[in-house]
DNA sequence: CTGAGGCTCGGAAACGTTTCAGAAAGCGTC
DNA sequence: GACGCTTTCTGAAACGTTTCCGAGCCTCAG
């Protein structure tokens, strides 16, 4: 804020300026403008003149101070290029600026520093709620971790929002939103198995992601139910990125392992799996099955199209929203505060290309 | 806001409570914590002991408004979910905490009411910049309206800066960061050309956004240089999405249009033409070649990898800060403000395997 | 004609910081 | 021993709004 009181005008137009030359009072002026109370025709019509003259517009922050303002949240996303929840983002965003709200997008990138950081920030911001977006590491630590953020904001009058994460336990004032994950992968892998696969390779995550164990575990509640061995050694770990999906497909093969189908932990690993097997010469879905989690655009753009979950991500993040909104709205007549929710979306397969019962040998 | 003032503390704690449990003054806590002036070492362990007890922290609009304050640039986005440009944002924001600033990412969804409230309302919050992300329809009334916007946020002390867009005309007060967009379309033709096919099929985006027209011409230019002859009927326009990819393709094909290559105006248009192409049987290069152009992570992923235009998205993010960054340092000691600058980054070639000699008929 | 009751509007007190102008205290110097 | 200078801290004035409280005016009934 640099002072450049050189020619005429001088910074921006404040309040004042508009009451004194629309010889009114400040007071009438914000009457005016926040339409808070009755205003005389007349006396609209004044200021709105010297408001459009001046070009002013109010101080968000002095707004703020003062009692009015606009509700504002905050989206926190490890990684803002990563596909599935920039779609959360654009749920809440959607659903705020339908209640006139404003959100902020913030970027952890998966480093608990700048995520602590920006959970700071933003409670010194008065957001009405943070929003943290994706699945967790390190089960223990992240208890920790999110019920010292939750009772942070919630001395600070904000709230905790998490999505596609585990919910939390104990007393903890923060409600998560997550879909159902593991059911998710009991139906994948379902779909895969009474396909007649039997040597199926598992690409779960990162082993410490509860969003892979999740889906790790989904699967082999699948296996049981048909009946069919689980083999560990059929499990690679990895992040959820094309290059993991090419090269456990490229190691396995190298290693002579016997699958007739990938079941992949993400749209995108299962892009990378399939690369890497016609890269080997094999096509899909005649050779090898292959399906994917999330149903993010490109599994519908992939060749073949993908066999996959769909994960109602945008729709994740709305119903986000309305929790916070509900909350606010709901203030005291709330059931004792202090207690969160736990809201659960369903996720269904969506069946495409990629799969075909396992050839013949 | 409600009040609870029921159990003890009531609402957040504020600077005065700080001082009065520390037995000290406002003025004193304050410098404690802005530590913008010395301190005696008691008394800071003093504030700061209360500060952790109280689990205070500063109100950042009050902080605003005193005068203090972190700076902060709002990236306003058509849409998040759009691969290329979250990459900028990245960029922006990545440089942005590096330097301690706050990012704001908006959701414009191409709207052009919405823009005009987001900009509104970035200008009340007093954003160092605001910073539009994406290409402009219809170029008459982009100037008008990007020329208001600049003059509204240049008399609130705010500044604009567009990326990805065609520079203002007059004396402006805004920044542009763009890349070489034609001259990407021109290397990318050349190397079509270069590789022996004369006819090809040209899918530049929507016919009035700024950068399908640049690529168009930029194309043409190739031809031109090539002495190829143009045919205008080889130019289908259309948005942005796969959907259109694969629609023209399939379009084209049915109509009996002669072509050996395929110069997409997007990697996403890229991903839709190759699909309608095998759809129909044609080998992707073997029958057709094919080219892209922004270089997105989906471009390395497809089969065959993609021969695309390298745009430095992320890159051009970090540009636009420190633009933002510098006029902000350079304060007075900068050239007569109110005139804006024009950067443009290179762009280059990425050969992959997309691109063969046209089939020998 | 007078007094009660509505409408409008103005004055001024918040809101929670930062920072300027001084005051108190400690120290060296003449 | 007094004066002036630092150093460290305090009181109070901004910053730009919103909103409570009350004053003036008009209308209408008695």
């Amino acid at each position: 804020m640099s002072e450049r009181k050189a020619s005429g005008d001088s910074g921006r137009a404040t309040i004042r300026h508009v009451a004194e030359r629309a010889g009114v009072s400040v007071a009438s002026v914000s009457r005016v403008l926040s339409g808070n109370y009755p205003v005389s025709e007349e006396l609209r019509r004044r200021v709105m003149k010297v408001v459009r003259d001046l070009d002013y517009v109010t101080n968000a922050h002095a707004r703020s101070l003062a009692g009015g303002g606009t509700p504002t949240v905050a989206i926190l996303i490890n990684n803002i290029t990563g596909a599935a929840f920039t779609h959360v983002a654009k749920g809440v965003e959607g659903a705020a600026s339908l209640r006139g709200w404003l959100s902020l997008v913030g970027t952890t990138g998966d480093d608990p520093e700048r995520e602590l950081a920006l959970v700071n920030l933003m409670r010194q911001q008065g957001v009405a709620a943070v929003i943290l977006l994706g699945g967790a590491y390190d089960y223990e630590e992240y208890q920790l971790r999110m019920a010292r953020f939750a009772r942070s904001l919630d001395a600070a009058g904000s709230h905790l929002v998490l999505v596609g994460r585990p919910p939390l336990e104990g007393d903890v004032p923060a409600t998560t939103v997550d879909y159902d994950n593991e059911g998710g992968a009991y139906a994948m892998a379902s779909h895969l198995l009474s396909a007649g696969h039997r040597r199926v390779l598992i690409l779960p995550g990162h082993a410490e992601l509860t969003t892979a164990q999740g889906r790790l575990t989904g699967a082999r509640r699948a296996f049981e139910a048909y009946g069919v061995p689980f083999d560990p050694k059929m499990v690679l770990h990895g992040p959820y990125d094309y290059e993991h999906g090419y090269d456990a497909v490229e190691e396995s093969l190298r290693l002579g392992l016997d699958f007739t189908a990938v079941l992949a932990g993400t749209d995108v690993v299962a892009a990378g799996a399939m690369q890497a097997l016609r890269a080997a010469g094999l096509r899909v879905p005649e050779d090898v099955s292959i399906v994917g989690y999330d149903d993010i655009p490109l599994a519908s753009q992939l060749t073949p199209q993908l066999t996959t979950v769909h994960v109602p991500y945008e729709e994740m993040g709305r119903v986000a929203l309305r929790a916070v909104a509900d909350r606010r709205e709901g203030g005291g007549s709330r059931r004792k505060s202090g207690d969160g929710d736990h809201l659960v979306l369903g996720t269904h397969v969506v069946v495409r290309q990629s799969v075909q019962p396992p050839p013949v040998p």
